[in-house]
DNA sequence: ATTAAAAATAATAATTGTTACTATTCTTGA
DNA sequence: TCAAGAATAGTAACAATTATTATTTTTAAT
């Protein structure tokens, strides 16, 4: 069934490449719709989760994020300041076939975190080493 | 500084292989020491972790785990039962370059969760198949 | 267009996992 | 043995998220 907060929290999604949490959903769909609660952003960025029309994704110690793109891809978090980037390499179907063999188990898939320093806060630490 | 309940915490981690979660370490060593309180089990876990004798694990939707190896690996979880695994697929530092030099990023290290179907689901769910 | 059923919402309460606080109890080294 | 520092138990606070419920929207059939 359609609801215009439903399509906004959509767009709000799919528009921001920057992998926003709930609160940012929430933030973002406010401007339009000011009378939004927070709990129609949860419930719906969980059935969009659920249909696969929008990927959640997890992190250690942080909220839930939510990616526009679908498609099968890597992540990386900047370890300085936390931003969440799209790492575009592409599935490696071979480990999930080297574990099953070599544990013997069933493997469905894998998902891959990258650790990584962001081009921002790179340029920004070695301004701090020059000094 | 020693404590009798910082020796359990660690123990109940290190002597069981299943990942445990706080609250599992703390009905773990509830069993000794039955006026241990929850908020010295978070405590001394968050301690064992910054100093890197324990290795706390995160994933998506569940709280976070320890685990008492502190070798460099990676870990599966069941999709039908949520138990962890280790995988002791050797660290595959290839990839890290390769997504440094394709990305342009620095890339500190990364993780591979992997969602599997453990031995034990996958015997259940052949019996339910058969029938 | 009307209207009734189903679905979705806003607002709020409740839950969960975790951290912070504080008064009391341990641990350790002089 | 005893004082200073560290750790604890118990509880409160917190953040992220889910559940509840009365009201409002949406839809589809008249």
């Amino acid at each position: 069934m359609y609801s215009r907060q439903r399509e906004l929290i959509y767009n709000a999604v799919v528009d921001n490449p920057i992998h926003p949490t709930a609160e940012m959903v929430y933030d973002i769909v406010r401007k339009e719709n000011p009378r939004i609660s927070l709990g129609t952003v949860y419930r719906n960025l969980q059935r969009f989760a659920e249909r696969g029309e929008l990927a959640r994704l997890s992190f250690p110690d942080k909220p839930d994020r939510y990616d526009g793109c679908t498609r099968k891809h890597y992540h990386g978090m900047c370890t300085e300041c936390g931003n969440i980037s799209d790492i575009f390499l592409s599935y490696l179907e071979d480990i999930d076939k080297t574990v099953s063999l070599q544990a013997g188990i069933k493997v469905i898939s894998h998902n891959i975190l990258f650790s990584i320093i962001c081009p921002d806060c790179q340029t920004k630490g070695q301004h701090i080493k020059e000094k």
